[in-house]
DNA sequence: ACCGTAACTTAACGCCGTTACGGAAAGGAC
DNA sequence: GTCCTTTCCGTAACGGCGTTAAGTTACGGT
């Protein structure tokens, strides 16, 4: 009520417009190419009024990925619900996988790029721990449950190494295919299926032998 | 033989010096900040200088790079003596770890960028095809090696899909670690240990089962 | 002795992210 | 209605970047 809430309401509109129109270039072109001024440009505004708004550049392109990260957080609740730990982790593989390969700028941004300086996440909404918005924490929770379930080999017990091969596995398969399938160096196989085949073979290996 | 040699040859003593400038400032800020003013004041040159010995920024830098990876050519003709070719895949991750982890800023430049116009890599010594200086042609043949010693489940057949697979295997270890190992939101594991575990998870996965 | 050419420098262009600063407009106080 | 303060935004500019254009110097060939 009142005019304070107008402007706040306003000023959350023009950021909004800021991520949308930031949004359309990235995605398009990826960071580097990403400008200011072409934000600016776009939704007639001066170049520093983006500064009122976020305080710099990566800012502007951290607050559109942690938006759109979201999206993924919201498939693995759907995830979360599969009994079998095997089978989610197989599961939480193909999402990721999918959403790497249709956001490849904001994958490259967050995940394949090291920012040096980049300690806060703070109002991203994305809460430490917390399996629910926190991707790493949810890989986690699963590998627990999978060591619990002792299907796996006893020598698998560490949660975190376990965690980091899974993540590494899709990765690696992902981020090669976003940095390199221009390259035609490579007969490139279709990244959905080596990612499958690879986390199938993983998945194998970290078993017990079965009697099937 | 006289001033005419001379000269070339302190034409190539200028581009060395380039390289050896660039190397110190790429190995230790990485790609965006080395700066072609600061390797001029380095070797004493104006920045406009070095543009008579290569094209552009990107070219001296990938120059660098091809040099630096010919060490690891040089690891892999060692390797292509083991005689199983399952042992050979598990060294020829190995070699790849330990060099990418021990040159970051080179393997993230190579490995981890798009980088969208480079078609030519003309004269940096690097013959498409031959295993020899081809990392990737190295990779295919120890897999079509592993495939005719029929150890592998009859299901992989396809030499491509697997050769990516096993990289993508390690390059998902080592390209996450580069990237991310100053975040602490994750606790790391040693990437030497993780990707060795996770190329002998993938192995035993595409093994047929054994008797032991 | 002359000339052409190759090597190099100086100056500048057009970008970039970001900052300093000034002005305008709007809300609250009286 | 008037004044003041706060918020919002634009103009101009800084220092940096990769790169290019144009000018200068020095040297080998003839």
């Amino acid at each position: 009520m009142g005019p304070r809430d107008r402007r706040s309401r306003e000023k959350e509109e023009l950021k909004d417009k800021i991520l949308d129109a930031a949004r359309e270039l990235f995605v398009a072109e990826g960071y580097e190419r990403v400008t200011m001024r072409k934000i600016a440009e776009r939704i007639e505004y001066s170049p520093t009024a983006i500064y009122l708004h976020f305080p710099d550049k990566l800012a502007v392109i951290r607050a559109l990925c942690d938006l759109d990260f979201m999206t993924l957080a919201k498939q693995f609740q759907k995830i979360a619900k599969i009994a079998d730990p095997i089978e989610r982790l197989r599961q939480v593989g193909r999402a990721y996988t999918a959403f790497a390969l249709s956001h490849p700028n904001h994958y490259q941004l967050m995940f394949m790029t090291p920012l040096a300086g980049v300690d806060k996440s703070a109002g991203s909404g994305v809460e430490r721990g917390n399996p629910e918005v926190d991707a790493y924490a949810f890989l986690k929770w699963i590998v627990t449950d999978a060591i619990a379930s002792g299907r796996l080999r006893p020598e698998y017990k560490d949660v975190d190494e376990l965690a980091q091969m899974s993540w590494a596995a899709v990765h690696g398969v992902v981020s090669l295919y976003i940095a390199k399938c221009d390259d035609d160096w490579v007969e490139w196989r279709p990244a959905k299926k080596t990612a499958a085949a690879l986390i199938d073979a993983m998945l194998r290996g970290l078993l017990r032998e079965s009697k099937t």
